[in-house]
DNA sequence: AACCCCAGCAACCGCGATAGG
DNA sequence: TCCTATCGCGGTTGCTGGGGT
């Protein structure tokens, strides 16, 4: 249906979605699949851009959307990734099963980047502390390296996590990893291991060195073996 | 009762990445 | 290789309802 002459962007329908409009968008998704949006749009009827209809579909039409208040776990989850990865809401949706980015980044934004900040000042700590915090686990790592101890299980005092019981090193071929650089460290990479994995045993960290991917057991001895100096 | 303020959330917008012709 | 369409992400906007004055 590309060939319909389609509205001109100011014509499009914009704001709230109607019942009607779910209803029409689910019908033909449910025939067509969740692709090429601008058809859908067409197909359905809908005055609605692809962008709008995809939006709608993936935030609130979707299967296995879990709509309700976020659990005291997922809330600790959310605050521990967003101290890992910061402000991609995607990634960190992909851990919380049935919760989409768009929540997740609304929820921090109303909720969690207050109670962030709070104890930001009740701490002293500035707001570049997920940052700092990342350097310090790096940098803890590379003495414990130097002095012999980089093994996998030591602990980061300074910082409110484990990583050896945040992150589990799982048997993933690194081939199949997506590599992300995390903060200003090239060297250390994480990658979301199975999307929508349900549990926080989901992630590994690697390193690349000399072009190899290779993965690390953890942060630390990922960093440990990376040998970059900060 | 009327008004204002603010929190929460759905939706929009712009841009970069990717796919396909 | 280039161009266009499409997708996906993150930032932002604007509507709505609740609470306070």
């Amino acid at each position: 249906m590309e060939d319909n002459v389609p509205p001109n962007r100011s014509e499009f329908n914009k704001g709230p979605w109607t019942a009607e409009e779910d209803r029409k968008l689910a019908e033909v998704i449910a025939v067509h699949g969740a692709r090429r949006w601008k058809t859908i749009a067409n197909i359905a009827g809908l005055n609605r851009c692809g962008k709008s209809c995809r939006l709608r579909w993936m935030n609130y039409l979707r299967p296995n959307i879990k709509r309700g208040n976020i659990t005291d776990q997922e809330e600790d989850l959310i605050l521990r990734l967003h101290k890992l990865l910061g402000n991609r809401w995607s990634l960190i949706a992909g851990r919380l099963p049935g919760r989409t980015d768009n929540e997740i980044k609304n929820y921090w934004n109303s909720h969690l980047s207050k109670k962030v900040n709070q104890n930001d000042k009740q701490s002293g700590a500035s707001a570049r502390q997920g940052c700092k915090a990342q350097k310090r686990l790096v940098k803890n790592a590379k003495e414990q390296a130097r002095e012999g101890n980089a093994s996998a299980g030591c602990e980061e005092p300074n910082i409110d996590f484990n990583a050896d019981e945040f992150f589990d090193f799982s048997n993933e071929d690194t081939r199949n990893l997506e590599w992300i650089m995390i903060g200003e460290f090239d060297a250390v990479r994480v990658k979301s291991v199975k999307p929508c994995y349900p549990t926080m045993n989901w992630a590994c960290f690697s390193l690349k060195m000399s072009g190899k991917k290779q993965p690390c057991g953890d942060l630390n001895r990922a960093v440990a073996c990376s040998g970059k100096s900060l």
